[in-house]
DNA sequence: CATCCACCGGAAGCCGGGGAAA
DNA sequence: TTTCCCCGGCTTCCGGTGGATG
């Protein structure tokens, strides 16, 4: 009765681990397209000349961080943008710029950068703040991982900064996910009653321009940062950024139009580098696996099409079996009609008929109704309201906001549809 | 202009699951 | 463990709405 877990010697290898099918190191396809996969990667971060389109923001950020250079303390700063629009990208860049050259007057500047979607709680963040900072050599302090209150974390926080630095930044990216503004309001508050003889220089990240709205009053005083907007890239830009990452391929594997063709593509959709390089990166893997050597237009399209699924799944992923019969009834009824807009009644009957051949429980109308206003709050569906097309009264008419192809096919994926106990 | 129609949308209350309290 | 309570998803009910209709 032990539970010892099995170690892995116990398994069933390949007699020689060095050509083992599954783990094949000369497997030449892993090498024909690409020659620095690595640089089509989410988080790498290009050299300064690299940086395209941000020159601006670059220069308003650095003014902001700037004071820390000459040991006085930087502005708070805001940024907002809409993913893939370089925020990160470039606080990254200039954070650690400004403490290379603050480092060369001998000032002494830590920067942290916290991830918020992941550290969602106030105790999570102060954890890692600390954590980060914290050089036990220097210190003496070590910190737990676990066990202990944000208090705690707080006061530790406090004590290594007063020890190791003269200035710190703190990045707190995508800070909208935060559950409460705990934590600006420690820092910004720790800030003003110079609880630590060390600036304290705070750059949050949003991608909801609302967010400012939703921060209290009082950390909003407190703070008293300065708001950068960042537009999303165009295609002149997207070009650039992609030309940039072109050394990841093999020379000449991509063909002539290839890159523009993606730039014009993404910067239509949502001018997201981040997702063009993706859909870059994917083309590429596509026209490995097929063995094609070179990386066509063809090859664009389809992960083209391939993150547009993707991102609708994305969008939902965490909706009810429900709204997905919903939503499937409304792309049906899209594809069989010529129309694109269907009232909710409409919508309704065409779902009942689906859940009856799929045996699952109808809900009530108003439910399906109450639904289709939700999707349209996050943006899958489009609802307008319309002066009644049939002579009464006015009501809600509902489109699909993504290519119906793209519905059906995410929404078909859910391995719940083809089973038959469906009893949600 | 009054009436009607078909949907809108808020309010109240039901129900089952999950976590806290006993 | 049982009991209680809360919460979120859902239904039911009902008054409101505004163009269509005659």
């Amino acid at each position: 009765m032990s539970d010892e877990p099995p170690r892995l010697s116990d398994f069933d290898t390949t007699d020689d681990p060095a050509s083992d099918p599954l783990f094949n190191v000369n497997d030449e396809t892993t090498t024909q397209v690409f020659e620095r996969k690595e640089l089509l990667k989410v988080g790498h971060v290009p050299q300064s000349t690299r940086i395209v389109g941000r020159d601006s923001e670059i220069e308003s950020v650095a003014a902001e961080l700037r004071p820390i250079v000459r040991s006085d303390p930087p502005n708070n700063v805001m940024i907002y943008g809409k993913t893939g629009t370089g925020k990160s990208l470039v606080t990254r860049h200039v954070t650690e710029r400004a403490r290379q050259a603050a480092g060369a007057q001998d000032v002494d500047v830590g920067t942290v950068y916290v991830d918020c979607a992941q550290h969602n709680t106030h105790t999570r963040v102060a954890r890692s703040i600390t954590r980060t900072l914290n050089d036990e050599d220097k210190t003496g302090i070590s910190i737990p991982r676990t066990g202990i209150g944000s208090g705690e974390y707080y006061d530790y926080l406090w004590e290594v900064l007063d020890r190791c630095y003269d200035a710190v930044i703190i990045i707190l990216d995508e800070v909208d996910r935060l559950e409460s503004d705990d934590v600006l309001m420690q820092l910004s508050r720790a800030r003003e009653s110079g609880k630590a003889d060390c600036h304290l220089g705070i750059v949050a990240i949003s991608n909801k321009i609302e967010y400012r709205d939703r921060l209290n009053e009082r950390v909003k005083s407190s703070l008293r940062e300065e708001e950068f907007v960042f537009q999303p890239y165009d295609a002149n830009q997207l070009r650039d950024i992609m030309e940039h990452r072109r050394d990841a391929f093999k020379e000449g594997v991509l063909t002539g139009d290839v890159i523009p063709l993606t730039a014009a593509f993404a910067a239509q959709e949502h001018g997201d580098a981040r997702k063009a390089i993706e859909i870059l990166r994917h083309a590429g893997e596509l026209a490995e696996r097929q063995g094609d050597e070179l990386v066509t237009e063809e090859h664009i399209r389809d992960a083209q099409e391939w993150a547009e699924v993707d991102r609708f799944e994305e969008l939902l992923r965490g909706s009810t079996t429900q709204v997905k019969f919903i939503l499937y009834a409304l792309a049906l009824l899209t594809k069989e009609n010529r129309g694109s807009e269907f009232s909710t009644s409409e919508i309704f009957t065409r779902y009942q008929q689906i859940c009856k051949q799929l045996d699952a429980n109808v809900l009530s109308e108003h439910r399906v109704y109450e639904l289709l206003k939700e999707q349209a709050f996050l943006g899958v569906v489009e609802s307008t309201r319309t002066g009644g097309g049939r002579g009464q009264g006015s009501y809600l008419e509902h489109r699909l906001v993504q290519d119906t192809d793209i519905v059906l096919k995410s929404v078909l994926r859910d391995s719940r549809f083809d089973s038959i106990d469906i009893d949600e």
